[in-house]
DNA sequence: GACCGCCTCCACCGTCCGGTGGAGGGCTCA
DNA sequence: TGAGCCCTCCACCGGACGGTGGAGGCGGTC
């Protein structure tokens, strides 16, 4: 197969050589081009259609994150690969946000920043370990928690009509439209909503939405 | 230094052996013991203390979830490395709060495996590249984003006495409930109450909930 | 001082909601 | 073949809600 075409985009010529360096001691990469800046990175891309982008963070003009949302928006197929030295909380989530593939650390080992490009390239994604934990824990965060656990070991209990019901009135229905849209009576739906009542220990239908809410919204 | 003390949690015979023979291949890993279940896995790691165990999810007796919450809940230091065929939403978020350091696919390749293993002794995490997205997915999320702005101008727009009532509304109070909890009139919550249909442009309170949860709405 | 926005409250009225007590059919499981 | 659960629907009723059109006071601003 052909190799893979990347662009190294960093305001410092020295870890431009070094990277630059690093890829090229792999026969399957070829490093088609480099960017001093978020601008320059715009132009290069455009013209190399790199399959990776290597992406510094801090550079002057335009910065790393500004950089990978233009080249999203233009509908780019270049994987980006941030790469910083500082990892905060912030970065990351914007980084990945914006559709980074991958995010590492500028302490990577050469040959874990290899493998990285080339399995960013196969669409992979690929991140720092240090990242991978904000990530968990981004995502795990316990906060909460007990609320969400509440409404939704409750809402298990809940037959699958009536969660179909509590959804349609978490939603703002009235009865009737929520009839309508599942198409049963009227009275069928009071009944349902009077069974959520129950089980869920509320006496009025924002009370439902709120425990819908609790359970699903995000985490 | 000491090789990393590993122990392999899994119902079939043969995917103990041949986790066994993988990670006995690697001069510094050594598998100290095997499990079937997960209650056999409390008794095996209490009397080995490994520093990482590989748990498979789908057992007998006790599931790999349930195996691992216990470990935890006991202050084991071993490093617990969940292995599954299958990788749903649900159960890599369930693990990784239940505090797995690790999340692999059976289609690791060895090498792979190895080297987790490797990383999670020391600490790291290490998930399998889709497990990885999921994650990246679950913390991306641009969805609600859209709406969530909009739910917050919008209620920006609404007088101070006006988002005190929708909050009330939202916590699934009357409008008698309200009146009293504020010491107003009926009427008067009526009023700020039609103002925030107005406003909201919606037609009844479940509708307002729905715009103060999404404001609000945790991150 | 006149205007304007906000807060407070009132009356009227139709609709929807929530509570109660049913009934019949389908399904599974013992 | 019952027992039990779920889904479907009915009738009735009081109270809550939602819409409309007001009124008066209070604090700003032009």
């Amino acid at each position: 197969m052909a190799g893979v075409r990347v662009v190294v985009v960093d305001d410092d010529a020295l870890v431009r050589a070094g990277l630059r360096m690093i890829l090229g001691g792999a026969p399957d990469l070829e490093v088609v081009g480099e960017a001093a800046d978020g601008q320059e990175a715009l132009d290069v891309v455009a013209r190399q259609l790199p399959d990776v982008v290597l992406m510094d963070i801090r550079m002057p003009r335009m910065d790393g994150l500004a950089a990978t949302r233009r080249l999203r928006e233009r509908g780019t197929t270049a994987r980006i690969i941030v790469l910083t030295t500082f990892d905060t909380d912030e970065m990351v989530l914007t980084a990945l946000q914006l559709g980074a593939a991958g995010f590492l650390l500028k302490d990577t080992p050469p040959a874990d920043l290899v493998v990285a490009v080339r399995r960013v390239a196969l669409g992979e994604p690929m991140l720092s370990p240090s990242v991978t934990s904000q990530l968990i824990a981004a995502v795990t965060r316990p906060a909460e928690d007990g609320r969400r656990r509440k409404a939704r070991t409750l809402l298990a209990r809940l037959t699958d009509r009536e969660r179909e019901v509590a959804v349609a009135v978490s939603d703002g229905l009235t009865n009737t439209e929520i009839a309508r849209s599942l198409h049963l009576g009227v009275a069928t739906v009071k009944t349902h909503v009077g069974s959520l009542f129950t089980k869920l220990e509320v006496t009025n239908r924002v009370q439902v939405a709120r425990y819908v809410h609790d359970a699903a919204d995000d985490r």
